[in-house]
DNA sequence: ACACGTTTGTTCGGCCTCGAACATAATTGC
DNA sequence: GCAATTATGTTCGAGGCCGAACAAACGTGT
């Protein structure tokens, strides 16, 4: 019955701490609803806040030129906003953007830090997604490099599905262009090509995944490489502390 | 004089640790020299021993479907290899090459992770690199995405530069089109248009830089931007700690 | 000095993405 | 219901990089 405390706890890395841990953090945690669009951490702003995502997800953005952007990760209930605060540096190298409207945990720096610090299994679990996020950002990196404009939306929208546990979910074609750092028109005529296939549906805003199978089958390897990534680190810890239900 | 630990402490990294701290792991340190193309980590392969480089380079690589792969990071003197270790991971998500021939001291997992839990200081340099490389390798996701193969390579001299603390080194375009991941007449053509404007000079194998500012003009502003966060990481120490010298 | 392998240079057609401009459709506010 | 705004769709020429194939120059070792 590993689940059942999970159902109650939707952020994923709250949810892996044992009920000593999670406790104490409890009365620190503010729920609090991020809004689409939201700016949680400016680039080289101050981190007074850290995130844990319980239905909400938020894009890391770096910034080429000072005016370009991409996206470099996706984080959602999984993991947590603000991982440079675990590796001790108070200043969000990237922009943070509310990708997806909903609530997050939130905690100051000041508790995070003293709580980081006592307990070891917070610690664990967040250096763990600190190492999640840095595959998912190096893998972007080479689907940056390789793939087609096609391959890397699909990727994008199955990332996104992931995270709103739905087939359909609200984005427009400009937003998403912006993520993937391409013009609207490619992002267009993406949408179109997949349509045409029936991979996806969409109006106005809304985009629904119709062959779940297809849109995989559509995005480049880099979506199964980090969601692999992750799946294996769950796994392994499931298999290393083989007396977690006691 | 802070400077003069550093000169006998190749190392950034280790020579920022307090004397106490570096005496302690001074004795579990083994030199070892890194030949050019050596294979330090398999991607996905066990980590067995950390490496802090006192004058040779490793390039971080990923890979999409199984055979293309690309650098996502660089590390030299400034860093470690072995990051995953710090994050509780003993698994190398890239592959790591030796880039830049040299020695470095070699470090087994299981001292590292012991010191890792008795010394604050080295905790908290090896984090701050960590999240140094994090910046870097979402710098390079964004480069892959907007830059041209001539300012991505002028880049890569660069920080290949920095790195070697020479004008000189020895690199065939055939490796260097490898890590960018382009095609080895894209390299030839972007430096045949560096050397026509006698901003480089090469043969066979040996690039020299003739002009760094000119090189800097021709590399996309990620060099910089990435260069500025290691400084500015460096002069935060310098500010937060004024006692080190006692 | 010579032969061989390595490194660098050149060319070709084709595809993807670019920037720009303009056209149509859906939603919102009044 | 109508106007204004927002979102989506279409087209254009240009440029960069692609894979492939072939040519020339350099260096090494015998």
């Amino acid at each position: 019955m590993v689940g059942a405390r999970q159902a109650s706890i939707p952020n994923r890395l709250l949810a892996a701490l044992p009920r000593k841990d999670y406790r104490t953090l409890l009365p620190l945690l503010e729920p609090v609803k991020l809004r689409f669009g939201e700016t949680v951490y400016e680039s080289k702003s101050q981190i007074r806040e850290v995130y844990f995502p319980n239905d909400c997800f938020v894009s890391m953005l770096t910034t080429v030129n000072g005016d370009r952007a991409a996206e470099v990760g996706l984080i959602g209930f999984e993991g947590m906003i603000g991982i440079p605060m675990a590796l001790g540096v108070a200043v969000s190298p990237f922009r943070a953007v509310v990708q997806g409207e909903g609530t997050a945990m939130r905690m100051t720096t000041a508790d995070f830090r003293r709580n980081f610090s006592t307990s070891a299994a917070l610690k664990r679990e967040v250096f763990l997604f600190t190492h999640l996020l840095m595959i998912q950002i190096a893998q972007t990196a080479a689907c940056n490099r390789f793939h087609l404009v096609t391959q890397r939306m699909a990727r994008w929208m199955l990332m996104t599905r992931d995270r709103v546990n739905s087939n359909e979910f609200r984005i427009t074609q400009e937003f998403l262009a912006l993520m993937l750092g391409v013009r609207r028109v490619g992002v267009t005529v993406a949408m179109s090509v997949l349509r045409a296939r029936k991979v996806i549906a969409y109006r106005r805003g809304t985009v629904t995944i119709l062959d779940h199978g297809g849109l995989v089958a559509a995005a480049c390897g880099c979506y199964k490489t980090v969601k692999d990534a992750y799946s294996q680190a769950q796994a392994q810890k499931g298999n290393s502390r083989p007396a977690q239900h006691k």
